[in-house]
DNA sequence: TATGAATGAGGATTCATTCAT
DNA sequence: GATGAATGAATCCTCATTCAT
């Protein structure tokens, strides 16, 4: 807002509101603040739990302000969901996974899990579509629409080329997929509820299930 | 005015029977219809959602009488899940592992899973400490202490003593035993989001992850 | 079923203004209002028989609104009294009382009692404080704090003076300045109680009692 | 019960009923435990935060047995104010007054108070009469009608007498009699709320009070 | 009579949402 | 746009009172 204020002003001379506050700058900032705060909180709390009144306070606006961005609590929280989760759909649909060797492709995949989602703040997003989705079932559906739909047909796609390829000793990843990743849930859990109990080191659990899946010490 | 007061605060109290419900007869039948109605509520709405108001319509009972067997709702919360959590426990502790090979204590405990859990409410359980446990650490501590830090071990013993026999392949399901039932996790969650998009067939999804283990048409 | 709940939680949330009560202005004025209905309500009811409905009703605003005030009705009645006693304890405790005949000295005190005390709403909040203080211990505790541990010293000392000037027949009322009031008390206890049997004139029973302490007729 | 019983089944060849507990003996001292129990709870919590429940726990009976004997808990309250106050109207208005010295009679008066009244809990049911008088209309009316309207004319009557008989030197307590017992409500007063800060003693204080009336070591 | 489990109206408190400024 | 004071519906929990046993 700063900048766009000088920018007008020199246009036509304008004149700063008064004594404004020091704000977030231009809209779509502020509405990645308001974003980000409510992860922290949904993430703490969940959703029921979550004030609306502490959101506000950690993105440093006004609670009415949330108004202005979001419709409610609710669309507030399906949207910083889906902010959160589309960016990373692209990344894997759109790879060429089929000139790769399948353990590559399924590194590749553990890697991006590592890395991009358990590592991050995605991890959050996971939790909370796994706590709160049955009851937000628009949310699930958008999940499902936008990630699941996508990711699985294609990773079926090349896995089930593998069996034919004779890369994988069984079909059994191919018809369900969802084996690939379940560790990842696993760990996303087990972080959540029994980390200060028994850390769980997930990079080792990751190489762990692939020494599972292509038998251990066989060449990546 | 000075006079009414205490009066009209005097004009509470209860009446009986308001000719439905089916009544409960004895003490521990009470409690068990709170316990029931309980866990449909909070498997349906999670924690901070349910209405106890909810609770007493579904158990039969005034939204009092909860009172009268369970401090507030936290604790009928806690105590549902310790109800439905412990009977489980010993089954597998006791269980003689070490005679049988590990392919039949495996598949032992998928079965377990899927009989004693997938299909019953247990289920709805378990999903709850995953979504509520973050915000109840008394309940994960509860899972933790009386579940893993029984099961685990034991369970990572035998899968140890497998490895030393050459029973398995590698070391991967000894150093993390999370990886034998993270498909588990796998099913709960996906039945509680996506089924209504994509059923999943349990057993079949732990029949592929057997087949992972230890090779598609190896005998059972 | 599952899908509604999350959504029904939400429909919360206020309207403005249904069309009477009169508003007021500023927050000052507001929390004045507050408590002044609050005075009203504790006077009439006491504090547990007190609805916080009705002194918001009282004080024109919603009920929510006194929770942006005061932390709860606790407080609420706690700042009350403070804010009413508070202002009063200067006055006796700053007069020059030595240079002053001791007759004079305590027909002072008479007629704070009477104009400052017994003509307004303190005496409501002496009331209150007599009545509601064995369970307000923190009450109880400010006032010895702030009115008595204040007051006392100082009436004692100059009773005591004027002992030893002569000025008074014996030393009773300089060991027991409680004495002096005591009069005043049993005039705000009788006026709760019996008024509507038996009038009691203040004044009248206050002559009488200066009657008492210094014989009729003595010069003022 | 255990006498009465006995000498029931030896008259009539009765049958104890079965498997009672151990009771409080005949109707009478039932209700009486129930009163001395409420007496504890409502002196020390006031009318509205007392419970039932824990009266009833406190007299050894069940919640029920109340209600057998007592309308409400209203009833109950004013019920006990009365069977305390009650008996101690008659010693004061038979005592044949005119034939002492109005010194004597004054100091009987202080030494029924401090005996009779502030050395028992009849100190607490004046104080609960002043607490909660205002909120139970019929009680002030009760205690104006059964206590004040007897011993105060009675006690004007003497103290005129003496006013006329010159054994008072002015007719100021025989205008107020109220003056001749505000310093007992003010002892009692005292200490329910101060006296763990400053104690108050009741003798002595009152025996100021018969100093400041008479003078200091005017002959008894 | 006595019991105490059950009832449900009542009231304190919270917080999503609105809207005057 | 931004603010945050105000609103009042919603819900937990209490406890006087009832009544089946």
């Amino acid at each position: 807002m700063v900048e766009v204020a000088a920018k007008a002003r020199s246009q036509r001379g304008g004149r700063r509101r008064k004594g404004a506050a020091p704000q977030v700058a231009r809209r779509g900032e502020r509405r990645e603040a308001i974003v980000a705060a409510a992860l922290e909180e949904f993430a703490a709390r969940g959703f029921a739990a979550t004030r609306l009144d502490d959101v506000a306070r950690r993105a440093g606006v006004a609670k009415g302000t949330i108004y202005l961005y979001f419709r409610d609590k609710e669309s507030l929280f399906q949207e910083l969901v889906r902010a959160m989760v589309s960016p990373l759909v692209g990344a894997i649909t759109t790879a060429p996974l089929n000139d790769v060797p399948i353990r590559a492709v399924i590194e590749m995949i553990v890697d991006v899990f590592v890395n991009q989602i358990y590592g991050t703040r995605r991890k959050d997003v996971l939790r909370l579509i796994i706590s709160e989705g049955p009851r937000f079932p628009k949310l699930a559906e958008f999940y499902y629409r936008e990630v699941l739909s996508r990711v699985l047909p294609v990773l079926r796609a090349r896995l089930t080329l593998a069996v034919e390829r004779g890369e994988l000793a069984n079909d059994a990843l191919a018809r369900f997929p969802q084996l690939l990743v379940s560790p990842g849930l696993m760990a996303i859990i087990w972080s959540s509820l029994f980390e200060r109990f028994e850390p769980l080191d997930v990079r080792a659990l990751m190489r762990a299930h692939l020494d599972l899946l292509f038998g251990k010490g066989s060449a990546p």
